[in-house]
DNA sequence: TTGCAATCTATACAAACGTTTAGTAGTATG
DNA sequence: CATACTACTAAACGTTTGTATAGATTGCAA
């Protein structure tokens, strides 16, 4: 379609890569880096080959002047902006809704690393999930998705409380399994509201006691 | 408003505009030009401010490695600031310094959270801290302390690799063990230079798989 | 077989580029 | 009145970076 060989698409795709993660482009030693070359050389050719294909366009001698056509309407927007994301409350401390609509507090994230829609904020509070890595104190990023797959980490409502728990389809079963012994499964039973799903765990924030820290709750 | 003097704000107005016309950013003498100043330096101050502002991002000591972040109003404001990360690179994978002047990306995650000051993000390779809830995948956010207290977390270099180890003092000796018995613990004698360390883990970030999760390095 | 294009190694060099030091002037802050 | 921040000049420094030269290797087509 583009006339282009394998290697030079590929090289293509890694300046449209770059240019997105970075707002600016590659130097031709970071090209080389990427692809385990050993010559700026081999770099060079690709350029070429790229600017004569009419892919790029480059101003000589001037470093990192590739200005790269990318594909539809994507901008080069680059620098990564912070999402702001609801904190809404203690895990097993009353409805987190609640806790949302109270207002209060919001917590930057560069949204690369989660970067979904209505995500919000929870503080973990008991050591239910200490078997999957999860310990009081931390802040679980929560999505708040429709369905769940089989082993993904869930907030849901049990009782009035939210807990963070195992979600596992067992048959026809769906079961709410703690990640400590010492905690017992919950199974849902298909017309009872007795339990909900809120949203699925993405992420996990930690922090380690220390001076300097202004966040806390 | 963002807190940008007049001056300020035309220089970044300038900066949107070459990127938006080029596809990457100028280089400080291109700026220079623009503004029809006669020293560097004044370019150099405008930058830097713009950058504490939070407006910019910049790659210390490289060309054109200005990263913008776009549109103005929605900038980071509001509830609290964001912070910028250096991305150094995994641990247990060569020297984090040279990952950070390797340049790679930046993160950005509110300043409330662990706001210090010279902080950078490690990605973590191996398992060696699953006890300390640490796994592999995690980002670890490190702190370059001076001193380092016992019990603490810490990232060591150790024969050239960064690991992540927990820092005990025992009588006059201090040990780095890893939090899995399947590893075994590192005793830094005072004179030698086998093992150094560089710096408290001040934070862990987390990131289940998914779609829509678009920081991956 | 010859020839060409793509891909790459190795080395070297000059220009481009960011950074620094030292200093000046204006304005606002407390 | 001192302090701090903005905005700039001037000159110099050291490195990053693109480019060039001289090759080698492979695959494919004339």
């Amino acid at each position: 379609m583009n006339g282009l060989t394998e290697r030079q698409r590929r090289v293509l795709e890694f300046l449209r890569d770059y240019l997105r993660r970075h707002g600016y482009p590659p130097t031709i030693r970071e090209i080389r880096t990427a692809f385990g070359l050993r010559s700026n050389r081999g770099v060079v050719d690709h350029l070429r080959a790229l600017e004569r294909k009419g892919s790029i366009r480059r101003l000589p001698g001037s470093s990192r002047a590739i200005a790269i056509s990318l594909p539809d309407g994507e901008n080069v927007d680059s620098a990564g902006k912070a999402k702001a994301y609801p904190v809404a409350g203690r895990v097993a401390a009353g409805r987190p809704e609640e806790a949302i609509e109270d207002g209060s507090e919001t917590l930057l994230l560069d949204e690369r690393l989660f970067g979904g829609k209505g995500d919000f904020v929870l503080e973990v509070k008991g050591d239910s999930m200490a078997g999957a890595h999860i310990v009081p104190g931390d802040l679980v990023v929560v999505r708040k998705t429709a369905s769940c797959e089989t082993g993904s980490l869930v907030v849901a409502l049990v009782d009035g409380e939210a807990t963070v728990k195992r979600y596992v389809r067992r048959g026809s079963r769906v079961v709410l399994e703690p990640a400590n012994p010492a905690y017992s499964p919950i199974v849902l039973s298909g017309g009872s509201a007795s339990a909900s799903v809120l949203g699925t765990v993405v992420g996990v924030i930690r922090r380690y006691p220390g001076r300097g820290r202004a966040f806390s709750r």
